[in-house]
DNA sequence: TCGATCCTGTAG
DNA sequence: CTACAGGATCGA
C-alpha cells in the first residue's frame, strides 16, 4: 500500500527496532518472495548477519547488513514491514520473516504478495536503484530539474510525476494531490506546463511528500487515528462525486495507465 | 499507450 | 458476479 511517504515511516521505525540486531534465521513461506533469487540461498545467506543500518530510496527498503550484503524490500500494494517480539506469532498472511536475536521477528506481511525481497552485493544493490529519478525532498530535486525534465516528455503529468525513473516515490495518491494543490489538470502533457505553474507543482511535490511523511508516522505512532492533516492529503484522491473542498464542485475519476486518476474538473484546468 | 500479468481481498 | 486496489514490468 505503500508510497515514498509510508515507506520512510517504515523505515524510520525499523531502524529504531532492528539496527544492531542479528539475524539468526530467514524463513521464505511463499517462493515467489525472493523471485529471481532462490528462497534456500537467502535463507543461507542472511543467517548471521548484522542489521547496520536501514535506508530508503524511492519505496525500496534498504537493509545494511555485515559483510557488505544488503536486503532490499519492495512492498509494492500491500505489502508491509514491522518487528515482532515473538517471531513464533506470525500474521497469517507473512511471506517472509527474520528471526532476530532476543527472539524477535522481522515480518514481511504482504497478502497479495506483489512485494519483492532480495540480497544483494553493494555493487548489484547500487544498480537495482540506479535508474531511480531524484528524491522529492533531496537537494537534486529544484525547480531547474523539474522543468527540465518536465520538457523531455509528452506524457499526461501524472504519468510523468508517477514514473520512478523521473522523480523517485511519487505513486498514485500523492501524484493526484500534488496536482490538485497545483491547480494542474492530470492529462496535460508534462512539456506543455511550465514557468510559475510548473514551480506551482515544484512546491507541491515537496509539501504533499512533507506533510505524508508527517502523517504516516503519526498514524504509526497512533493507529487508527486519522488528523486533520490527513483529510488534507486527500483532497481528491478516492472521493468520486464528493464536493471539492475549495470549489464544491464534485470530483471526478478518469483511468490513466490503467489505474484511477482524481481531480476536481473546476479547479484543474 | 493499451492491456495483461503478478496475487488476494473487499466493496458494490 | 464484476470492478478495483497507495506498484511495476512486459510485449503488442
Amino acid at each position: 500500500m505503500p508510497e515514498l511517504p509510508e515507506v520512510e515511516a517504515i523505515r524510520g521505525r525499523l531502524r529504531r527496532a532492528a539496527r544492531g540486531s542479528t539475524i539468526v534465521g530467514a524463513r521464505i513461506l511463499r517462493p515467489r518472495t525472493s523471485h529471481p533469487q532462490e528462497p534456500g540461498f537467502l535463507e543461507k545467506a542472511l543467517r548471521g548477519l548484522t542489521i547496520q543500518d536501514v535506508e530508503r530510496r524511492g519505496k525500496h527498503i534498504l537493509f545494511q547488513l555485515s559483510g557488505g550484503l544488503v536486503l532490499r524490500v519492495h512492498l509494492r500494494m500491500t505489502g508491509s514491514l514491522h518487528v515482532i517480539p515473538d517471531v513464533r506469532l506470525l500474521p497469517a498472511t507473512t511471506r517472509a520473516y527474520l528471526e532476530l536475536d532476543g527472539g524477535r521477528g522481522l515480518i514481511f506481511d504482504d497478502p497479495r504478495a506483489l512485494g519483492v525481497l532480495n540480497v544483494h552485493t553493494a555493487t548489484e544493490a547500487a544498480a537495482a536503484v540506479a535508474d531511480l529519478g531524484p528524491e522529492p525532498l533531496s537537494r537534486r530535486f529544484t525547480r531547474e530539474f523539474l522543468r527540465a525534465a518536465a520538457s523531455r516528455s509528452r506524457a499526461p503529468v501524472k504519468l510523468f510525476l508517477m514514473d520512478q525513473k523521473r522523480i523517485a516515490g511519487l505513486g498514485n495518491i500523492y501524484a493526484a494531490e500534488s496536482l490538485f494543490r497545483a491547480e494542474i489538470h492530470p492529462a496535460t502533457p508534462a512539456n506543455r506546463i511550465t514557468g510559475t505553474r510548473l514551480d506551482m507543482l515544484h512546491a507541491a511535490i515537496v509539501f504533499v511528500t512533507r506533510e505524508a511523511i508527517r502523517c504516516a508516522r503519526i498514524s504509526y505512532a497512533r493507529p487508527g487515528h486519522s488528523s486533520e492533516a490527513d483529510t488534507f492529503l486527500r483532497a481528491v484522491y478516492d472521493r468520486e462525486g464528493e464536493a471539492c473542498f475549495v470549489c464544491r464542485r464534485k470530483i471526478r475519476r478518469i483511468p490513466q495507465g490503467g489505474r484511477s486518476t482524481y481531480f476536481c474538473p473546476r479547479c484543474q484546468k
